[in-house]
DNA sequence: TTATCAATCTCGCAA
DNA sequence: TTGCGAGGTTGATAA
C-alpha cells in the first residue's frame, strides 16, 4: 500500500464526470492496483477512486508545472486522471493478505432464527420452505398454520415500503396458483417503519416485529437442552 | 489526518457485530475525528469505521502485549475497539478544508434536460410542471399532450423496477383525482432493464429510452441561438 | 456473465 | 429529527 499526501487536482470521467480543484489530500495506492482520493473528513467514502482491476500510468508533466499526472482507467474506460503539483507525504507498506471480516446479526441469520422458531409468528404453525423459489425471486419463508392455510413472510432487517412492495408481488403470483390459494402474508423485520405498516395493511398483509437478542436467546435455550 | 499502519485487531459493535483477527493494516484518523481501517485491496470501502460525530478513548493496555487500545463511540453507543500490537508507520498532515467535489450528468440534469425538451415524448407535448408535489412524493415530470392529457413522467438514469413501482403510486394517486383523471405515465430512463420495461408494459406504462448526450447537443444547440 | 438484493450502506434534501 | 430517494453506490450470491 502506497500512501501519498499531495497537492493535486483530480478528474474523473464515467458515469458522470467530477472535477476537483487543486487542494492537499491523501491519495490511496493498493496492491490490487485500485487508487482512492481521501479528503481530511468522512470515514467511509473516498472523494473519488478507481475499483479494481483498472490500469495506472504515470506520465511526467513537468510542463504543466506538476510533479506527476497519474491515469487510472478500468474496463468501461472511466478514467481518472490525478494531477500531482507537490508532495507532501509519500510512503510504501506491505500490509499482506487481510484475513478478513468475521459477521453476525445479519438477514440471513434473522431468517435462520425464524425458520427455527415457527411459534415466534403463531402457535402450531409449520415451516414449510425457506427460499421458496418463484419466477420473480425466492419467497423468505413459507409457513403452513393449524388451520392448513400458507403464509408467505418476507424477511428484513428494517422494514421499509420496498420490502411490502416485494411482498405484495410474492402474494399476487403464489395466489395465481389454484393448489395454493389462499396465500397469506406476513411482513417480519426488527423494526418497521409507519408507511411500511400503512401501505401493509392497505394490502391485507400482517406485520411483526421481531426481538433480534430474544429469538437468540430461544436458540440458545434449545441448544442447551439438546 | 493521521496515518497508521499497524499489526492490529478491530471489533465493531452497533447494528451488527464484526471482528478482525490481528493482521496489518491501514488506519485512518481524520480531522472530524473519524476513524476507519483499510486493508491493502478495494478502493471504496474500508474494513471497518466509524462516522463522525464519534469520540476515540485511547487506553494503555501494556498488560494484552498491546502499544494500545482505542475505544471509539458515536452517539447510538456504536463501539468500534482497535487493538493495536505493533506500529509499522505513524505520521499526521494538515491538510485544511476541502474545496469539494463539483459534478455533472446525474438525474437531476436529465431531468432539468427533459423539461427543456418535451418534444422528446411526443410533438407538441408542453410541460405543466417539474417535481409536482403529492402526498407520497414528487412527480419528476408532468406533461400535458396535445389533446390535453396529463402525463406523469418519471426519470432514471437507469430504469430498474423499484422506478416503475414508484410511478404506479404516483398514477394510482393521480388517478384519484376527478380534476386530473385520466393520467397516463411515461418511464423514462437512459437504461431501462427488460424485467422493468416488462412491469411497465403490464401497468400500461410508456418507456422511453433518452439519450443523454443527444439531448444535452440539443440543449447546447439552443443556447447557440438565444 | 448477468440479475438480484443487502448494506454498520452513505449522502443530500426537504418536510 | 425523520423520511425519502439517489449513488460513479459497492459487494455478495444465485441463475
Amino acid at each position: 500500500m502506497r500512501l501519498l499526501v499531495a497537492r493535486c487536482q483530480v478528474d474523473y470521467a464515467g458515469r458522470l464526470t467530477a472535477h476537483l480543484p487543486f487542494a492537499n489530500r491523501l491519495i490511496l495506492q493498493k496492491a490490487d492496483g485500485s487508487v482512492s482520493i481521501h479528503a481530511d473528513d468522512r470515514a467511509y467514502k473516498p472523494l473519488n477512486w478507481m475499483n479494481p482491476p483498472c490500469t495506472i500510468t504515470v506520465d511526467d508533466a513537468s510542463g504543466d508545472d506538476l510533479v506527476e499526472r497519474w491515469t487510472i482507467r478500468n474496463k468501461d474506460a472511466d478514467t481518472l486522471t490525478i494531477s500531482i503539483a507537490e508532495v507532501l507525504h509519500d510512503s510504501a507498506h506491505e500490509l499482506g493478505v487481510d484475513p478478513g471480516l468475521q459477521k453476525d446479526g445479519v438477514e440471513a441469520h434473522l431468517q435462520a432464527l425464524l425458520a427455527e422458531n415457527p411459534e415466534t409468528f403463531g402457535a402450531g404453525w409449520r415451516l414449510v420452505r425457506r427460499e421458496h423459489p418463484t419466477p420473480i425471486g425466492p419467497v423468505d419463508l413459507l409457513y403452513r398454520t393449524p388451520e392448513g392455510l400458507l403464509v408467505a413472510v418476507e424477511v428484513k432487517r428494517r422494514g421499509e415500503i420496498d420490502g411490502v412492495e416485494q411482498l405484495t408481488r410474492y402474494l399476487a403470483l403464489l395466489n395465481e396458483d389454484p393448489t395454493l390459494r389462499p396465500v397469506r402474508g406476513v411482513f417480519a423485520a426488527q423494526l418497521i417503519k409507519p408507511q411500511a405498516a400503512v401501505l401493509a395493511s392497505t394490502r391485507g398483509i400482517d406485520c411483526v416485529t421481531v426481538d433480534y437478542d430474544l429469538l437468540r436467546g430461544i436458540d440458545n435455550v434449545e441448544d442447551r437442552l439438546f
